[in-house]
RNA sequence: GCCGCGUUGGUCAAGGGGUUAAGACGCCUCCCUUUCACGGAGGAAUCACGGGUUCGAAUCCCGUACGUGGUACCA
């Protein structure tokens, strides 16, 4: 039985961006397809950082997605605690163990020292400024230090971190998923803190003892974590056996649109879109960053442009289900390379959603849109009608209340800019008496309704082109929306006729 | 600077020794539609560069360039 987890903080603002999404995504569909349980950990290292809320608002992004974890912080296990600042005991006895093998020291060494010894690197021209087997045995340390000294300092309580030792000249070997063979040299490998002066683990320490103490069999985090890969490695060499240490998986990065670099919640701010899956609000500032979900996405269309954007099953195929997704991924299939973020093909993606999703579906959103603009759709089968009418012209959830409402509600303002250039008396008169047929109109279809103004037009002399585009306008307020006759059909004979009489009323 | 990872149209990408180098988004033209869309038919646009290996390279190898990530008591 596999077990395969993501982990990550919540970003020091809160808010659950793109990539941590996919990479909770590509976890997912990995432990889904091969009936594993699929863990999710969220990591509060660094109290001060940890904004408050953020766990129960990753959750609901994951929910909302449809991604539910078997294990977490929330929704609990055989593992408890899952909470990172619950655990320091662990951590600790780990670094210890370490320290007492010889493969960690303690490192009393100031931010000022170190930054003293960065400073006599770069005037040396050293091409490494990395506190590594180069420098340690001139710092202030438990490998320089005599035993009995560092017993006096650590009884003195002086601060102290725990840092790795690591051996030069060796090489570090692992195979990732989807990148392969992986070497590292460890003579450039520093030596990175394990545990810090606070009392709390790094990164690099809980991500090892986690793993383990949990049986994670799969760890998938993005590719930035790449270049520390051979630290955790080590650690799991010193503490539990190669054998036993989950197999990696390092994704590829999302990219900004434009320009270079990973993708960020400020590009989304300077470029128009949403990096975040759902609204979230600062709690310190009260900023509240937009999210997909709100702006008007799908969680399905949200889920397939995430898996498509470095993965690909090597067929045509561009619209998947989350259950197609889980049959059909591979690790073999997804990128290298990073990807940018083009919001036109997400929204593209949307688009497709709402067509291929059946009009029951659309209903529960699309009735929460219109109630958002104050306009309430009791009659469902009304409503199913709309949807049907009207989808194919939507791209967000929102282009609905622009789309549907004229059905609903008569129109507040018309854009008579659009017609009046080509207004006369002879149209006025044409629509006065349009009323006029329309009352006597027996049969109220669309069919009808187009015959009887055709057959008004010819009588009139005028082409029934020319009077198309008043007629919707008059009805929908603007030039939008499905065929005119249907919409006349929808709306009923007495609220066409009112609308043609208002409008034409104000077109003079 | 050093280390890692990468590089097929503007973007996402298929293809992994012999292809007219798929497809999608976006853009343009036309058809459909006297609204806006959907749909349909076309079009412009790509193998980073230089060396090898080979009868033959987008594909394999080596350099270079460029991009990106790391280089924190952040994750």
């Amino acid at each position: 039985m596999s077990k395969v987890r993501v982990r990550f903080a919540p970003s020091p603002t809160g808010g659950l961006h793109l990539g941590g999404v996919r990479t909770v995504l590509f976890n997912y569909l990995f432990a889904k397809k091969h009936g594993g349980d699929f863990i999710v950990r969220i990591e509060d290292t660094d109290q001060t950082r940890f904004v408050k809320g953020a766990e129960e608002y990753i959750f609901e992004c994951l929910q909302w997605c449809g991604l539910q974890p078997d294990e977490s912080v929330l929704h609990g296990g055989p593992f408890t605690p899952y909470r990172q600042s619950e655990r320091k005991d662990i951590y600790k006895k780990y670094a210890l163990q370490l320290v007492e093998a010889g493969h960690a020291y303690y490192a009393f060494d100031t931010p000022e020292e170190i930054e003293r010894m960065r400073e006599v690197l770069k005037a040396k021209g050293s091409s490494s400024l990395q506190y590594d087997h180069h420098v340690r045995m001139n710092m202030n340390n438990s490998l320089r230090l005599l035993p009995e000294e560092t017993q006096a300092l650590l009884d003195k309580n002086t601060p102290y971190v725990i840092r790795i030792k690591v051996n030069p000249g060796e090489h570090v070997t692992f195979t990732d998923m989807i990148r392969g063979d992986i070497d590292f040299d460890t003579s450039n490998v520093d030596d990175k803190v394990l545990f810090k002066a606070d009392g709390m683990p790094t990164y690099h320490l809980a991500v090892v003892v986690d793993d383990h103490l949990m049986e994670i069999s799969h760890a998938f985090r993005g590719e930035e974590w790449l270049p520390s890969a051979p630290v955790h490695i080590l650690l799991w060499k010193y503490l539990f056996g190669l054998d036993v240490m989950p197999k990696w998986a390092h994704l590829p990065l999302i990219l900004k649109p434009d320009g270079n670099g990973k993708l960020s919640k400020r590009d989304g701010d300077r470029l128009g879109f949403p990096v975040y899956a759902m609204d979230w609000k600062d709690p310190i500032t009260n900023d509240t960053t937009k999210g997909f979900k709100e702006i008007g996405f799908l969680p399905e269309a949200f889920i397939n442009l995430l898996a498509v954007l470095g993965w690909n099953d090597g067929t045509e195929q561009e619209i998947f289900s989350l259950d197609e997704l889980i049959e059909k991924f591979s690790l073999e299939k997804v990128h290298k390379a990073g990807a940018k973020f083009d919001y036109e093909k997400a929204k593209w993606f949307n688009h497709q959603w709402i067509q291929k999703l059946e009009v029951g579906s659309l209903k529960l959103e699309v009735r929460k849109q219109l109630e958002k603009n104050g306009i309430v759709a009791n009659d469902d089968s009304y409503l199913e009608k709309v949807i049907a009418l009207v989808k194919d012209r939507c791209t967000l959830l929102p282009d609905f209340i622009q789309q549907s409402s004229f059905f609903f509600t008569t129109p507040t303002h018309w854009d008579t800019e659009a017609v009046k250039a080509k207004w006369n008396n002879d149209k006025k008169e044409f629509f006065t008496l349009l009323i006029a047929k329309f009352n006597d109109l027996t049969t109220w279809d669309a069919i009808s309704i187009e015959n009887e103004f055709k057959t008004l037009a010819t009588e009139k002399n005028i082409k029934p082109g020319e009077l198309q585009l008043p007629l919707r306008v008059m009805l929908v307020g603007g030039k939008f929306g499905p065929p005119v006759f249907t919409i006349a059909d929808m709306i009923g004979k007495d609220e066409t006729i009112k609308r043609i009489a208002t409008a034409t009323e104000i077109l003079g």
